[in-house]
DNA sequence: TAATACAGCGTACAATTGTACGCTTAACTA
DNA sequence: TAGTTAAGCGTACAATTGTACGCTGTATTA
C-alpha cells in the first residue's frame, strides 16, 4: 500500500470532505446539502462518490468526527493557556469563543447535527461533547476537592453555558458578543461559586453533627 | 367577514399547521419538510397551500408563534404552581419537563429552528427564548434584591441550563431522564447560591470601605 | 338577481435528486 | 509481462420538488 493509487485515493477522500466544510455556512447545512452538490465542488462524478462513502450520512459522521480531533486540540490549548496566564474561567471562554469565531462551520455543524434528524449523528455529536465533559470534570476533581459526581454536574453545567454562548455568539455582532462574553463569565462564576458554597454547607454541617 | 367562506379558510389553514406539527417527530424535521408533504397531509391540492402561506418559511414561522403562545402558557401554569408548592427550581424545571415530555415535537421545531438555515427562523425563537429569559429576570429582581443587570445574567444562566436539559431529555430513557433532572436541579441551585453570594460579598466590601 | 371574488383543483414543466450500470484507464500483483 | 483490480466517468431513469397558469363552483356583494 502507500503507492500512487492509494494516495490519490485521500487526496479526493479528502477533497470531498474539504468541499463539504467549504460548503457549510450561516445559511447551508449539512443535512441540506446534496451529494451533488459535494461531488460538484470535490470536482468528480456524483457517482464517484460512492468510492468514497455509503452515503451523505457516513460523510457527515467523518466530518463529527473530525472536528472532534479540532475541538479536543483546543482543550488541550486552553490548559496550556490556563498555565501561563492562571485564570481558569476567563481563559477557558476566551479559548473557546477564539474557536467559535475561528471555525464557525465547525462549530455549526455541532450545533445543528446534535439536535439534527439523524440518530447516528446526534450520538456522535453527544459523544463530543461529553469528552468535553468529562475531561473538564477530572480536572475539577484534581484541582478542588469535589468529590466526582458534584464536579460531574458542575462541569456538566460549565460546558453547558460555555457552548450555548458559542452558539449565540455566532449570530452577534461583536460588541454584542463581548457582552454575552462578560455575563457567561459570571455565570460561570456564580456557578463554581455556588458549588463551592454547598460543598463548604455539608461539610459545616457533617461537623456539628460529629 | 365571519361568513362561511372565511370560516372554511380558517379551517384548512388550520388543516395545514397541524399537518405540520403532526409530521414533526425525532426523525422528520421542519426544515426537511416539503410543501407537497404538508398539503397532502393536509389533504388540499399542492397549489392550494400558496392561498394561506407565502411558502414553507411562512408556514414555519407562525409554527414558531404558536409554540410560543404554549410555552407562555407553560410559564404561567409553573407561576401557579409555585404559589401552591413552594419550591421555585424544583417546581419550574418539573413542569418544564413536563411540557418537554407532552410536546416533544414542539420542542423540537424551537430547538431546531433555533441553529437552523433560515435567519428569520433563528431570530423568531431566539425571540421565544428572550421572553422566557426577562419574564424569569423580573421575577427574581422582585423576588430577591438582585439589580437588574445580575437578575438578567443569572436568568440568562438558569434559562439555558433548563432549556438544554430539556433538549438532552429527549433521547433519553426515563430513568436516565431522572438523573439528569437531578442534576440540572442542582445547578439552577449552585447558580443561584453563587450569584447570592456575589452580592452579599460585594456588599460586605463595600461596607469596610465606608 | 347579476356580477364578482376567491378557495381549491388539475395539469404541466423544468430542476434537482439519489443511484444502478457498464465502460475506461491506470495502478497494482503474480 | 500478462492479468487483475478499482477509481472515476457518463448515461440513464424514476422520484420528487416548487410553482406558473387557467378552470370551476360557490359564497359574497351590489
Amino acid at each position: 500500500m502507500s503507492g500512487t493509487r492509494a494516495l490519490q485515493k485521500e487526496k479526493t477522500r479528502q477533497a470531498i470532505i474539504n468541499a463539504a466544510l467549504a460548503h457549510l455556512s450561516a445559511d447551508h447545512s449539512f443535512s441540506s446539502m446534496s451529494l451533488r452538490e459535494v461531488a460538484r465542488e470535490a470536482g468528480i462524478a456524483p457517482t464517484s462518490f460512492y468510492r468514497h462513502f455509503d452515503d451523505m450520512e457516513a460523510l457527515g459522521l467523518t466530518l463529527v468526527d473530525e472536528s472532534g480531533v479540532t475541538l479536543r486540540e483546543l482543550m488541550r490549548q486552553a490548559r496550556s493557556r490556563i498555565e501561563l496566564k492562571g485564570s481558569v474561567i476567563q481563559t477557558s471562554v476566551d479559548t473557546f469563543m477564539e474557536f467559535v469565531e475561528r471555525n464557525p462551520n465547525i462549530f455549526r455543524l455541532l450545533l445543528r447535527e446534535r439536535t439534527g434528524i439523524s440518530p447516528a449523528f446526534r450520538e456522535a455529536v453527544a459523544k463530543e461533547i461529553e469528552h468535553f465533559k468529562e475531561e473538564l470534570s477530572e480536572y475539577l476533581a484534581q484541582e478542588s476537592n469535589y468529590n466526582p459526581q458534584l464536579a460531574y454536574t458542575l462541569a456538566e453545567g460549565l460546558v453547558t453555558l460555555v457552548f450555548n454562548a458559542g452558539a449565540e455568539a455566532l449570530d452577534m455582532e461583536p460588541e454584542e458578543r463581548k457582552a454575552l462574553k462578560e455575563r457567561t463569565i459570571l455565570q460561570l462564576r456564580y456557578l463554581t461559586l455556588g458549588a463551592q458554597q454547598a460543598v463548604k454547607l455539608e461539610s459545616d454541617t457533617a461537623k456539628e453533627a460529629s
